[in-house]
DNA sequence: GACCAGGTAGCAA
DNA sequence: TTGCTACATGGT
């Protein structure tokens, strides 16, 4: 096992790694004291999260500037993919556009960063996101993780990593229901076969244009406008995708009406314009947070 | 017991 | 293209 720090006060903009694998953009981090995304708002300010990559096993956990890691391997160049650690955060508050909502989502979890997930693992969990919330999304990506997930052992604990697609693509429906995926469990077999057969694969989406892309990731079974979008926002670096949710709509209907343009690709058109090209993927995210934890 | 949750597929007009 | 509607399931 390896450790070690990396401080993450010395990055423009600082790191917030509780609100950046909580806020429902990753369901690939787990907290090691089971208490992720409980109601009762329990504070993980310095709790140990671990994602598996790679079949390896990162574990960290933040002490005010310090980022402390543990893992089967070099953690670092990890955890500056998965974190987004290069990301210039003190940039992009200040390329915001000059809105009170946006300036209050700004102020309210500055450090917080966009994830870099990886591509078929947040593809899957954004299919089981539909009409979901984000606490029993993450339940549901750790039953498939436990069900079918790659034993990982690391310091004489044994992680689960994300199932591949073969893994996936070889499950019944009928499996996937009784892990309580309901209507989503077909979805999930015909995009991991989709994948599995090499018919299409998400990563393939990240050299295509913004909105070539989104139809390249909208054939996976599952996965219309918005889910591509968060698959392109949280995973893919395309950092002006604009996933419209419902709380995003609603932000629409209460603070920018004008963006409303009555269908999905020509209001995704206004509201990046609204947010700023080169970054509304962020605004959007802390938009996001910001409104749904009010 | 409705109502809702980071929507999408399938079908009709 | 646009406009319904069904779809699982657990929490409030």
């Amino acid at each position: 096992m390896e450790t070690g720090v990396i401080d993450v006060s010395a990055l423009p903009g600082g790191l917030d790694l509780q609100a950046t694998v909580e806020s429902g953009q990753s369901y690939l981090w787990r907290r090691e004291d089971g208490r992720m995304y409980e109601a009762d708002g329990a504070f993980g300010g310095s709790a140990w999260y671990y994602t598996v990559v790679d079949g390896e096993v990162i574990r960290a956990r933040q002490v005010d500037g310090r980022l402390e890691w543990e893992a089967s391997t070099d953690a670092e160049p990890y955890l500056f993919d998965l974190l987004r650690l290069d990301d210039d955060l003190d940039a992009v508050v200040a390329a915001a556009p000059d809105d009170d909502l946006i300036r209050e989502a700004y102020d309210a979890y500055r450090s917080m960063r966009l994830v870099r997930d990886p591509p078929f693992g947040c593809l899957v969990s954004f299919i089981c996101s539909a009409q979901m919330r984000v606490s029993r999304i993450h339940s549901m990506v750790t039953a498939l993780a436990e069900a079918y997930g790659d034993p990982v052992e690391c310091d004489g604990e044994t992680y689960r990593a994300f199932p591949t697609p073969e893994r996936l693509a070889a499950a019944t429906e009928a499996e996937l229901r009784d892990l309580g995926l309901g209507y989503r469990a077909p979805y999930v077999v015909r995009t991991a076969e989709m994948v599995a057969d090499g018919e299409a694969h998400p990563a393939e989406a990240r050299d295509l244009p913004y909105e070539e892309a989104r139809d390249y990731v909208s054939q996976f079974v599952g996965v219309g406008d918005k889910v591509a979008d968060c698959v392109l926002l949280f995973s893919l670096d395309f950092l002006e995708a604009v996933p419209l949710d419902t709380w995003i709509r609603t932000s629409i209907e209460d603070y920018f009406p004008d963006c409303d343009r009555g269908n999905y690709a020509d209001t995704s058109r206004a509201i990046r314009e609204r947010f700023g090209n080169d970054y509304a993927g962020y605004v959007q995210t802390y938009v996001f947070h910001y409104l749904r934890s009010a």
